[in-house]
DNA sequence: TAATTAGAGACTTAATGAATCCATAATAAC
DNA sequence: GTTATTATGGATTCATTAAGTCTCTAATTA
């Protein structure tokens, strides 16, 4: 059970323009180069994050990507669940009644993560990776 | 991010050698008719449970597995480990240094699933599936 | 109007998950 | 001892997903 590599990118490129650059837009261009990956896949990633309400994408001439949010409301949740969707890591194959009792147990710990996760705010991190 | 099937097959075999059978040997065939899964499909998770030092194997006729250590011992996370592996579930692809703090974070979220999963045992759960 | 930028879709490639099949080894019952 | 029963292991297949590229379109600002 992994993160994709697509997540990673995104909660990298959520550090900076959170740490670097919270009003002007960034192009995709710029970042992609920052983080070292093609910018036509990370553009799906932006697209992403985009929908979930969590930056702001402004076309033509110097335009790019800024946050819509105050930083202070982005959590590490937000950004995961932009990329990854929001399904549960487990699902019970068997047809047994309504309720698998293990399943509740492993997606009680999933919500110990995801709790987790939405109280660590990325601008919880100072330095600019 | 998804557990494999394999998780779920391996948490409901484990249930059912604890519930029903923590002495006899119980055969792959007849735990595999209980779990509406292929046998030759389902040993690999249990060989995999065996070389985890949860369950012992008995080959032979009259033969099967059954538990090795005490019910009380085995957590969920031991089951998870076994057939899913210990990696973790993200790391970072940029080369910053040794330290990504994005890293960190994740992981230390992660810590707190598998500390809920440590604590929850197989044997916490009554009723049989 | 032209340059710049995001957005969307089709497509390719590689990796992984899910599952089957078969051949081998060990052991208990007869 | 021989045979039936069982686990073990490897090779293989099929489908799905991840990862990434390419290209065309749409929007907007200089």
């Amino acid at each position: 059970m992994k993160y994709s590599q697509a997540t990673d990118y995104a909660l990298h490129a959520m550090l900076h323009l959170v740490s670097e650059a919270p009003d002007k837009p960034v192009s995709v261009h710029l970042l992609a180069e920052k983080l070292g990956v093609s910018p036509t896949y990370l553009s799906k990633m932006l697209t992403k994050l985009v929908k979930a309400g969590l930056i702001h994408s402004v076309p033509g001439a110097n335009g790019g990507y800024r946050l819509r949010r105050s930083q202070e409301d982005i959590s590490f949740l937000d950004i995961i669940h932009a990329i990854e969707g929001t399904a549960s890591v487990f699902e019970c194959s068997l047809n047994h009644g309504s309720e698998c009792q293990i399943q509740q147990v492993v997606l009680d710990a999933e919500r110990q993560m995801e709790e987790y996760l939405r109280n660590r705010k990325i601008s919880d991190i100072t330095r600019p990776s």
